[in-house]
DNA sequence: TTGTACGCGTTATCAT
DNA sequence: ATGATAACGCGTACAA
């Protein structure tokens, strides 16, 4: 039983494929009589045309695709939402592409134009960091979503939307110390990778400086090479746990995610002191999570609704002959919840 | 500037397009010298083969893809971790295709089958309710993987793994009657909509039933209607915050889902009202979050890594020539947490 | 070991 | 309004 083809249908039909074709394609110049006919035919067959076929013959689709590397996390799908209807409302298609952790994000690009003939690609999260060479190749308009980006990257390369996430965790450690905290730990990603950990990271080293207050590398806590999801809440308990266990004092965790802070916090519970009138706690992100929790969790909320719709809005304007490359970053918000309080 | 073929390719080295594709496709019958002096074109002309024209030729691929109807949620990132490095086990590669909430999955099943020339399919949670006669234009094995089936379905048509909603939502409920409580509220998904929340309300009415507790209108609770993500913390909150405030009793509530619990328990706690002293809670999933909520929340742990092994398994069974359909029902387990105990 | 030529299923151009 | 036919870019049987 092979699969049935356009010929098929034309044959069993009686007519020519292309107006089998015209009939697929709504085009104008057919017969409605011979439109309904084959189309009933097609049903009745269970025709379904080939696409690669259709992309290979097709100069041109009006698919966005949006590539995201790594495992989708809840800030990521409130993006994609916005994303879906945005694009849906210029008439476009959408395509959701996952790009795996070992693969190189900006290879799967260049074969995703070709194959699907994108019109343009909204690359969201990763750590962005590619040759300026290689980044030339890209003929279709593209858009870096949230994420840091190298500083290896020119940012004069290419459009971005993004939040400073130096300034942005700067602005949360030097809260937590004009709340009067002086031995504040943090946990982040592991230095071997190449994320917004390091960033974040800086921003609390910046921060701390500014309030005088010495580096402790003691307080620094990575999380474990070669794991799996280091933002997960897994992570931030066990290595919160470990802080605990150890002879490290501080008042504070900031962990630069918010699914470690969670996991922080259990911790904290686990050993039975409280939130925040033993330690104080922030995350980062400004996952939903941070609402629900019980205490609510002070958090960094990155604008996900308004980053995405302005990710379209200059995608768009990059599609629609703006030969201008376009740059924006998002503050993020402070979002004090019951999970920090000021010293003493 | 025009893309780059493979002809382009096989001119500037002054060999054949065959010679190429040999090079390309690690073709024996090939010099060493003439492929790397190929693939060195290749590279420094930066060309991609484009994969709409292999697909169409090549008669068969190595591919399976895992279709997964909806937002990714955390739950079903634990099986894709599983799904991924199984399917890579075994030399095949995986692809990841999202289908949009207002799309039909076989349709794109159908049409990426012929596209991308599958060897097989997962399909991941949705309520899988279709016409046999559909279901048998799949020529590709496939297997049905969590999220329950329609019982428009003959269970005996196609393969699945998945756990039986009906059975262990009974479980949960009864143990909640067990431990004393005989006014148990229900957060489920719209009675409109097509989800296993509809067997999970059929369980908790089992259980009532069982235990000789008339069933209260009052106390089962839809979230709204025509809402975006109906599992999420948001609705249990919302529709738990209404029950609250309502003048219907309950000592304890079962939401179908560990999100909608967790936005349930914040409800409670901003009514100044304690977990599980004033009330139980129960979720259902066995998500992460409920080990590092605080309290920990009681739930129903599907056992997503042995599910998602035991897809595979069956897949490549499937695929390897077994026509034998199997099915595999998994039994959940009770976690208990803090969130729930005896009356009194 | 290498090159030529055909066909995969579709759309677009050009006649009719 | 419709049909024949030439591409699209690639893999491969076959010839060399």
């Amino acid at each position: 039983m092979e699969a049935i083809t356009i010929k098929d249908i034309a044959r069993i039909c009686g007519v020519g494929v292309s107006t089998v074709s015209r009939a697929i394609n709504d085009h104008p110049d057919i017969n409605e009589k011979t439109k309904s006919l084959i189309m009933k035919t097609i049903k009745e067959y269970n025709y379904v045309p080939n696409n690669s076929a259709r992309n290979l013959k097709r100069s041109e689709s009006n698919t966005i695709a949006v590539l995201i590397k790594g495992i989708t996390n809840s800030f990521f799908n409130s993006m994609l939402k916005v994303f879906e209807n945005e694009i849906q409302k210029k008439k476009y298609s959408f395509l959701l592409h996952r790009v795996e952790e070992h693969e190189d994000e900006l290879d799967v690009a260049l074969q995703l134009e070709k194959e699907k003939r994108l019109k343009g690609i909204v690359f969201l999260g990763g750590y962005f960091s590619h040759s300026k060479d290689k980044l030339k190749q890209m003929k279709v308009p593209f858009v870096l979503s949230t994420g840091g980006i190298s500083e290896i990257i020119d940012k004069k390369s290419c459009s971005y939307v993004m939040v400073d996430d130096v300034k942005e965790s700067y602005r949360m450690v030097d809260y937590l110390c004009k709340l009067g905290h002086k031995k504040i730990a943090i946990i982040t990603t592991p230095p071997s990778e190449e994320s917004i950990g390091k960033l974040r990271l800086e921003g609390y080293k910046q921060a701390l400086k500014t309030n005088n207050i010495p580096v402790d590398e003691n307080r620094i806590r990575y999380v474990e090479d070669d794991t799996f999801d280091t933002f997960s809440m897994k992570y931030g308990y066990e290595v919160a746990k470990e802080l605990l266990e150890s002879d490290t004092d501080f008042t504070a965790i900031f962990a630069i995610s918010d699914s470690m802070a969670v996991g922080a916090c259990k911790a904290i519970f686990e050993k039975g002191k409280r939130i925040p009138e033993d330690y104080s706690i922030a995350g980062y992100d400004g996952m939903d999570i941070t609402f629900y929790y019980q205490p609510s969790i002070t958090t960094m909320r990155q604008p996900a609704p308004e980053m995405a719709e302005e990710t379209i809005r200059i995608l768009f304007e990059l599609i629609e002959g703006s030969s201008e490359r376009e740059g924006k970053i998002f503050s993020a918000d402070l979002v004090v919840g019951e999970s920090t309080q000021a010293i003493r």
